[in-house]
DNA sequence: GATGAATGAGTATTCATTCAT
DNA sequence: GATGAATGAATACTCATTCAT
């Protein structure tokens, strides 16, 4: 689930962490980093973000101190798993590039996508809630971006998908699927392949043509900072607000 | 937007006073009562479904165990806002039925409903989150389903949509718009209106068939269980869990 | 008072220290640990076990927080200080073993523990009101049956106590002894010793035999779940009972 | 159940309300009144003096103001029933006194007032806990002193009895059973008979001689004075204090 | 007199975050 | 660096008592 971590780190293979000053975070720093997010991850996609960052402690194995030495706070931990997920995307959408139809390409990106998404309730909840727009997820989005916007373009060259579709529409179905897999979570949790199908018949190019999108799409800028409130502060326990 | 609320009284039109002997003393209670939704509403709608019973109390001009008093705990609250929106839903849709073409009663009453949900974070936020399943909201998505069921066949019968839409892909899709319009609250309140223009070009039959939906659609039952887990007890303090 | 504290440990006489490792930390927190238990008994002996967790806190100088990493809640503190307690007293059962004869063993152990009981209000209230059955407290109770028991029957191989009383009879004896002083605290702290007195005499063996007893003695099953509702909770305001 | 009440009033059948100022309360609130009590002794029986006045009220078919129109606060309504069970009481004592044997007119009396102590829960925790030295109180308990009083010095006259005891120490004795009866209240409802028997024994003269008994009885007034603090209102939510 | 609506202080408990060890 | 003990503001909900109708 996290094989793509280590991947995302481009070039050097040293870790992002800490790339200004130098010190690349102690090996073991690292491992416990990693453990961190792995517990997290198990947490959240169990109980949801509800679970107590002891509980991720206690998961990890560490204690919560160290929890908060590498994350500034629970929003923080959420968005770095929000990152990796993110990541993860963009390498679906780069390899959903290489279909040899462009349509299969684009659908199947979203069918991936979704299946991902949707069978985390973790990460459902932080797509629905959490608080973005910080720093570190930037880089996972602009990876993101061109990748789909690939799809978009390619298959709208081909005839396959209506031209007036934009590339930040994608994630913005993406997220109604997800909202929609919570919503229904505990009775049919597969309900949302139905509304997939049914947006994909959407997108389809139509002899018919097409009803005119009467908003323009979300610029990525606006993607980016769809989300300002976090849940994650909901009782504002520590803030003095 | 509460002018519906007369109604829910049921069958008879007498008012809000108990039918029978008609003491005088419920005329304050019942204004406070109205008093109190009116601030749940407000309150809800700004910071939503997050705020205290406290500041619903504050903003409605009384204590708290006035509100209370009026709803067993915040989740009645919660539902009875809810059941007061489905009320005028479920008129929406019976007028619907009266436009001269059936695909224009769908679309007509998609947009309005949407636009009915989307411009009140409480109710979205209700929609999303809050447990149902209460009694007296059952009510209330009776008087809701065959209106919407009749839309649908109506349509269907006349060709103008496709025929294996059900009734209950509605209010899910209703949904998908409410969380759409949640999450972009800030960037672009109105972004959901590109949604639903794609999502109603999903529903026109077309010459070019259909992709076959690869789930059944929900039963009543199951879209009235959907939401099962309150988030309104999100930290869990009352409850043991 | 806390004389005992140490010993409920169990077996290994290392101290309070985990045996394991003996990671330097735990240092304080049992300081603090034996803080709050002080505070407790100090506290609920004034004013009984309607104080507040809030009340004890800011007598042991510490957040409440604290005392809740501590304690799960406030019947388990009442149930640490009655665990001490019945300790104790168990220890003095096993003493009173050693007197050279078997009726001065028992009269003396009842004396010893009404003594040790009345003079604590919160130990009365405890024993009077407090939820049991937890399974901090049956250690204690395990170590104090076979105590009294041996004091019982030594006392009736002597002939020197009524062959129909029963081991458990002895607790609900100190139980009523107890709730008399609790009654008369304010008049007169003492009366209990009467009424002791008066007990005693009933115990002791007699010419003129016996009247039957109506019924059978409490089992030491049913000693144990004696209270179940626990009145630590009076208002129910965790509970929806 | 209530039977007795009417009597307790004496001479004049008006009844003992105001008998200062002369409105002898109007026929329907002295029927409210009763009404009330008879609630709240239903009520209290079966769940304790924790059940609201709410409760009481709606139980009685009348307001909660009409039950402070008549009872001041909570514990004056304790108080009231209080008053009632020691008025039958006292009819009790006053009965017994009839009985040919005097050491069967004292134990019979025991036993019957023990029956009514530890059959309603109310009692027993007005018994435990309600505040008393209140005015209305004390005419009942004068009336039941010499009642008790007489049983006891018969039964001494008749050398039934064992001399060193007191009238005083007969209520004590059957707090005692009633508290042992709440204390087993789900356990073993009816235990306080094995511990009522015990006493019998300890009271009856023996050729052995008694134990002298180490401190003196209660006086009446000090019996009166037994219980000071009020479990009515643990929570303080109305005083200041 | 009666009603019941209103009040609000009071309670147990949770959990994000800080900081001494 | 790591730990986990300490903190305390915050929340939902109750109920004795008052008072306008």
């Amino acid at each position: 689930m996290n094989s793509d971590v280590e991947g995302k780190d481009g070039p050097d293979g040293a870790g992002d962490l800490e790339g200004a000053g130098g010190r690349p975070l102690r090996r073991d720093a690292e491992l416990n980093r990693q453990r961190i997010l792995k517990a997290a991850d198990e947490v959240f996609t169990e109980r949801g973000l509800e679970a107590t960052l002891d509980d991720v402690a206690r998961q990890a194995g560490v204690g919560v101190g160290t929890v908060y030495r590498r994350f500034p706070d629970k929003a923080s931990l959420a968005d770095a798993l929000f990152e990796e997920r993110i990541n993860t995307m963009a390498g679906l959408a780069v390899q959903a590039q290489e279909a040899d139809d462009p349509w299969e390409g684009l659908a199947g990106f979203m069918l991936t996508a979704a299946e991902m998404l949707t069978s985390d309730r973790g990460l459902r909840q932080i797509l629905m809630f959490a608080a973005h727009g910080h720093d570190r997820t930037h880089y996972a989005r602009e990876r993101m971006r061109p990748a789909v916007g690939k799809l978009v373009e390619r298959a709208q060259a081909a005839g396959q998908l209506r031209p007036d579709l934009s590339a930040t529409d994608i994630p913005v179905m993406e997220f109604m699927l997800g909202a929609t897999a919570e919503y229904a979570r505990d009775v049919r949790p597969d309900i949302w392949r139905r509304y997939l199908t049914l947006l994909l018949d959407a997108l389809r190019p139509s002899r018919d043509g097409y009803t005119p999108l009467p908003v323009a799409e979300l610029s990525p800028d606006e993607l980016a900072t769809a989300m300002r409130t976090s849940p994650l502060k909901p009782s504002g326990r520590g803030s003095t607000e």
